[in-house]
DNA sequence: TGTTAGCACTCATTGATGCAGAGTGCTAAT
DNA sequence: ATTAGCACTCTGCATCAATGAGTGCTAACA
């Protein structure tokens, strides 16, 4: 039992009035301001079919009709159309990103910081990063007698590094020995693979100084290598959502914020989803089931995958911030495409 | 004009009132709950001086009497005695902040979280930086042909790096000449002389090959710098402030998160404030007029100073978070101290 | 048979009104 | 100097009616 034309311009016309004024919408307002052709009495019978096939929703008996997230769905799938981003965004994004392109990170921040600019949502961004990636090198530079850096770097050229602080003075051999001796253990897996296996221990020497200071050192490397797992995550535009009327009260808002305080739980969260653009409306989202969220993934030398998105109510400009969201990725990942290089995998890293 | 013992007794009875629950207190509650031996009639002459004094305000003629800021100032001079903490959150304390003791951030992470966690109000906690830093070395590591690593390490054991992506390759040589090169120029100077001098143009070269790649490094390195400023900051616990009454309004809410929003200021505000345990309240604090201020300073190697502070409601427990606070830099500061070092400066550093 | 006008009905919102309760300020008595 | 007593003020809350937006149904219409 399809929608009928008219049907889905009614939809359509609530929708994005909804989206506009937040307000449910009544037949009279649609005749008025959407130029149909049919009286408000036709609408209101129209408007009662989607009713009973759950595309709209009634708060109470006098009230307008609100879509509902099957309705949302319905209209990012088949309705949406694609708006072109003003001239004005475009110029934005090329030259906030481009300003910053040999910066990894700083990139990433500015994109996030474009995007709830842009969206006037609440938006993330985060570096890629996955349990797959796989190590180049491990460092520990010398800082004092007692200190030391520990430095871990993978072949994407993301680094973590951590200060520790021993309770002994190590030796500056000890340090090179055991710098290089990890180096050639770890080169080559995958972060994954090392904090799986139990490898660890194997790395037994028979110097003294070098285990002792080998006892010190591992407890950090694997804290670091977990590190390394939580990929850098930037949110802008949290409180943009002060101001939309669905979180004027305050319960609604404080449970907004506190989803985000839980950093971690969100990342596992994001880097759970598809790639490409993807969208969830409301229930679709086990937890923030009045939330919609957009997400994106853009691409470091065509393969390494990072996510951007958008956070905010089901009554969103999904039009437009899908289009955004598409520029937006299209251009980070061209910004992280090596000069010469046409996408064909990770070229230009070690062989 | 000093206040009697009396006058006194009943500021304290009525701040100790209005901490705990929020709403103006009456003159006949303070009678009750407090056994001052004097009806509710002579309380409300005294009251009414108190105002006259500047101490209490009226919200309006029928309610009772809330504390002003000045209240607030001469409570946390005069009145206030330190709280001595629960065995309960020393031994929290403890066992937390030594869990983490070896890896820096990570312990100053945990200890913001810990003082929000115990205050049950917005915490945060920041690294120590100072534009005195004194740096250490640089390097340059490789990823691969046009990815690298720009690492700057100060004497204190602070890291800094961003990985940069050239337009075109470079050699293996050139980095390392460059990385040595660059430590020569800097080492043993503070960032602040590095940032303000020219010298960044001294480090001419007549090898071609170096003297492309410092061009495409330099501007990193400034910013990398600056970046050194930009000490971490770790905001935890904004939320609870939702819990407060006194933010129940989503206009003070938002102002509320609004303002840490805004990190970078955020910052240096806090850096601008004097050394040891500071509370600002109200007013003496230009913005955040109805917020109190609680920050505190601890040190690493008995140098170096880092702060820690907690953000409420004017209406907070002072004596116990100043307590608290206390606590818990003086237990950071033993942490950060080395071993056998007696706190007369970096001891163990670099001569 | 699909469309529309008309009308009764529902329900949230708004503003006025009145009342209860908490608290003060003043006065007069102790 | 302290206190009891009382008038007065102001908020908060509940109640009530009016308003208006909007539906759902029925009957007329093309």
């Amino acid at each position: 039992m399809d929608l009928s034309e008219r049907q889905l311009q009614i939809l359509q016309a609530i929708i994005t009035d909804f989206v506009e004024n937040a307000e449910p919408v009544g037949s009279r307002s649609i005749a008025k301001k959407y130029d149909l052709g049919v009286s408000p009495a036709t609408i209101r019978n129209e408007m009662s079919d989607l009713e009973e096939m759950g595309y709209l929703t009634h708060p109470h008996t006098s009230a307008g009709r609100v879509p509902s997230d099957k309705a949302y769905r319905l209209y990012v799938n088949d309705l949406m159309k694609k708006k072109n981003l003003s001239a004005k965004d475009k110029r934005m994004i090329n030259d906030r990103l481009s300003a910053s392109r040999d910066e990894f990170d700083r990139t990433i921040r500015h994109a996030a910081e474009l995007l709830s600019e842009i969206t006037q949502l609440a938006s993330f961004a985060m570096t890629p990063a996955t349990n797959k990636e796989v190590i180049s090198f491990i460092r520990l530079l010398p800082v004092d007698e007692r200190t030391l850096i520990l430095m871990i770097v993978s072949e994407g050229g993301h680094v973590t590094n951590t200060t520790l602080r021993l309770n002994v003075p190590y030796t500056q051999e000890a340090l090179e020995l055991l710098s290089k001796n990890m180096t050639v253990s770890y080169k080559g897996r995958t972060l994954d693979d090392v904090l799986k296996s139990e490898i660890i221990h194997d790395v037994g020497s028979d110097i003294e100084a070098l285990n002792s200071l080998k006892g010190s050192v591992m407890p950090s490397f694997l804290r670091t290598l977990e590190d390394m797992l939580n990929v850098n995550l930037y949110m802008e535009g949290m409180t943009n959502i002060f101001k939309l009327p669905e979180y004027t009260s305050i319960d609604r808002a404080r449970d907004f914020m506190e989803l985000f305080a839980r950093k971690d739980w969100f990342t596992q969260k994001m880097l759970a989803r598809e790639d490409g653009v993807v969208v969830t409306i409301g229930d679709e989202n086990d937890t923030m089931k009045d939330c919609s969220l957009i997400t994106a993934t853009y691409h470091v030398d065509g393969k390494l995958v990072g996510k951007i998105g958008v956070i905010g109510p089901t009554r969103m400009k999904y039009g437009e911030v899908t289009s955004i969201m598409e520029y937006l990725t299209n251009n980070l990942s061209e910004v992280f495409r090596l000069p010469g290089d046409t996408g064909d995998g990770n070229a230009g890293g070690k062989k």
